[in-house]
DNA sequence: GGCATTTGACCGGC
DNA sequence: GCCGGTCAAATGCC
């Protein structure tokens, strides 16, 4: 009996084999006109993502399950205790977080923007020069991998609605923990997907929004050479164009 | 019961 | 004193 990660691959090659094919179609269009066999060979390619993420998806079910068993032992022996809370005068900030030279921000019409990172909300206030409320939100790894890393998720558009998340500090936790715990739930017609893309001189980042895309496992994007290794040839002209590197990929479960 | 979220209070910077 | 960021008890959900 194969493992889902063999079933896994065996999906993701024949797709990636699919969109081999469909890109020397797509080179070579005036040797070849048929439109057919590109719609097909397309239909392919995502047929191919949507059963590997079928798979992944499954697997992810278990393994928090096993997740949850494990942290719950972790958390008991790490239980603080009532006198080891930080002193009153720790609290309040120290200084502003928009004056912080860590930060980045980002525009989207979801105000639940997945990055592929887990957060915990730990606050809201409403701020003075906006009429929108904003959330305040931590690493939830913050406590076991010490990980400083925040965001600010606030409404700054009402009609279409757009939402502003800015990001403080980095992620010191371990990635793959947090995508093993990332719930990928493809339900859902109106699901969407990230990519997220470091530039490789500067410290920005550019994310890209995806409908109706299905994206490939996230740990994969770091080996892959090329942006049109695993997503569409559509995407990956406009990717590679902007000359970014592909980090990771999440998937929205709202 | 355990967990995440909500919400009012607290804190420090200005 | 005002404001934004954080804390932690209360609350709700599963």
């Amino acid at each position: 009996m194969k493992s889902y990660q063999e079933k896994v691959m065996e999906k993701l090659l024949h797709g990636h084999g699919c969109a081999n094919q469909l890109k020397l179609i797509m080179d070579h269009h005036a040797e070849s006109d048929s439109s057919m066999e590109r719609e097909d060979l397309a239909k392919s390619v995502l047929h191919c993502f949507t059963d590997a993420l079928s798979i992944l998806t499954d697997t992810n079910d278990h393994h928090q399950d096993d997740d949850q068993s494990n942290n719950s032992s972790a958390r008991d022996s790490s239980h603080v205790l009532e006198s080891n809370r930080k002193p009153l005068h720790k609290r309040g900030r120290k200084t502003s977080m928009a004056e912080s030279s860590d930060y980045r921000r980002h525009e989207s019409p979801n105000p639940i923007y997945h990055d592929g990172f887990l957060w915990r909300k730990y606050g809201q206030k409403q701020i003075k020069e906006s009429d929108h409320q904003r959330s305040y939100y931590k690493c939830a790894y913050t406590k076991d991998q010490k990980c400083e890393a925040k965001k600010q998720v606030q409404m700054i558009q009402n009609n279409p609605s757009l939402y502003s998340t800015t990001y403080f500090g980095r992620h010191t936790c371990q990635l793959h923990q947090a995508y093993e715990t990332f719930p990928t739930d493809t339900s859902d017609p109106q699901d969407s997907h990230m990519i997220r893309f470091d530039h490789p001189d500067s410290s920005t980042h550019h994310i890209i929004h995806l409908k109706d895309e299905k994206m490939m496992p996230s740990e994969k994007a770091e080996e892959w050479s090329s942006p049109s290794e695993y997503m569409s040839s559509e995407v990956a002209c406009a990717v590679e164009a902007f000359g970014f590197n592909p980090v990771r990929t999440s998937s929205d479960f709202s």
